[in-house]
RNA sequence: CAGGCUGGCCGGACGGUCGCGGUUCCGCGCAAGCGGGAUCGAGGAAAGUCCGCACUCCACAGAGCACGGUGCCGGGGAAAUCCCGGGGCGGAGCAAUCUGCCGGAUAGGGCCACAGAAAACAAACAGCCCGUUAUGGGUCAUGGUGAAAAGGUGGUGUAAGAGACCACCGGCGCGCGCAGCAAUGUGCGCGGCCUGGUAACCCCCGCCGGGAGCAAGGUCAAGCAGGGACAAGAAGCUGCUCGUUUCGUUUGAGUCCCGGGUCGACUGCCCAGAGAGAUGACCGUCCAGGCGCGCCAGCGCUGGACAGAAUGCGGCUUAUAGACCGGCCUGAGGC
RNA sequence: CGGGGCGUGGCUCAGCCCGGUAGAGCGCACGGUUCGGGUCCGUGAGGCCCCCGGUUCAAAUCCGGGCGCCCCGA
């Protein structure tokens, strides 16, 4: 995911927060919000609650390649966080894509034709 | 062979597919950009931020005090609460070896609980001795406490005793010789016969230290609106004094209150580099480890320690699965 | 990046500067008072003083290192 379709600054996760819908899972949380004028974008944030550096960026790493394949499917228009939380430090990689894969259905975002 | 000590070194390797960050090149496009190629892309501790530098600003960084740090010797080093080697006094271990401390206790002050007669210019509780008769004097060998009781042993001496005196031993100081670059070690002589511990308590002595820190700082861009009260001093490195510089004393520095504006870009900054921050996912083979099966060869399963650069560098400290190489010690056995 | 503070019974804190006895309140247990409970009164238990080294005769206290938590400035 390049750069330009990140959420970076601080006010970003802040408006998507309070503004966006959530939906959550034992290991991931969805924040979704319509934003007209942006194309799709997504912000990972890892908590200090998730452990040390190594910890955070892991989770952050793998996060972001589970969400690869599904953004070029998805329409722009939206501003989407993921919250990383502590037992996805345990889990595999294709729980954590299944269970990302499952939000965003659930969220109704882009994948329904798969 | 078993157990241990110690020094060094590495800290998964190779390949494929997809993906990420920087630089650069090529093609397409008016441009935003799109596609492709090349190349580089986390650590021994990147960590803690405990020291020291470089660098930047404050005045080319000033004086004194305060305050803080440091403290055996030699060498290395830009410097350091750094490294290497050595010395002295301790501690652990059979040993190899590991480890703590290092100016001054006759410059001065403080403290030394409990116990004990007494805890530091010695004193005199019991005791002993002499004289007197219920008190005066001499004395600390004897006593028990304590972490520690003002040298030890033997003798001379005495009323009883005592370094009061003598011999040897121990310790301290001074002088000289020898070894060593030195710390220091060692030998001889002399001296007073002899001086508790604590400076990781205050302190004294020598040496060192101006302050802040890359959110330092620099360049550019954008934007705005002043008003009121107090006011003679204010600010420039923390505390004080001095010195000095700048701004200011009714054309008003500064402080407080109300109100308004901005919170951007580039640079500093890197042959990894920066922006809240790039190294990841999957697959295969192998190396080392664990578990199970097997007489062996081997087979199957499992699974990578501590941990992620944010201006750079030199150290220290702390975390760390396991692998490799070298040296040494102890024990047992063989030749 | 820099600076400061805290860690002591179950909880909130004294004691640390200037080293020798670890204490207060609440809570807890037992007993009394009451018909019973609360209040009140009395008695009592409970702490390797965050961890590891060192200085000292002796360390919660002094020194060094580590761990955890909190706060402040840029």
């Amino acid at each position: 995911m390049k750069r330009r379709f990140r959420l970076t600054r601080s006010i970003d996760f802040k408006r998507v927060r309070t503004e966006g819908k959530s939906y959550s899972h034992p290991l991931v949380v969805l924040v979704a919000s319509a934003a007209e004028q942006t194309e799709l974008r997504v912000g990972v944030s890892t908590g200090y609650a998730l452990g040390g550096a190594v910890q955070r960026n892991r989770a952050r790493r793998l996060l972001r390649e589970a969400v690869r394949p599904l953004v070029e499917q998805m329409p722009s228009g939206w501003e989407i966080v993921l919250i990383a939380r502590k037992p996805l430090l345990g889990a595999g990689f294709l729980e954590i894509k299944a269970a990302v894969q499952g939000l965003f259905l659930r969220a109704g975002l882009g994948i329904q034709e798969q």
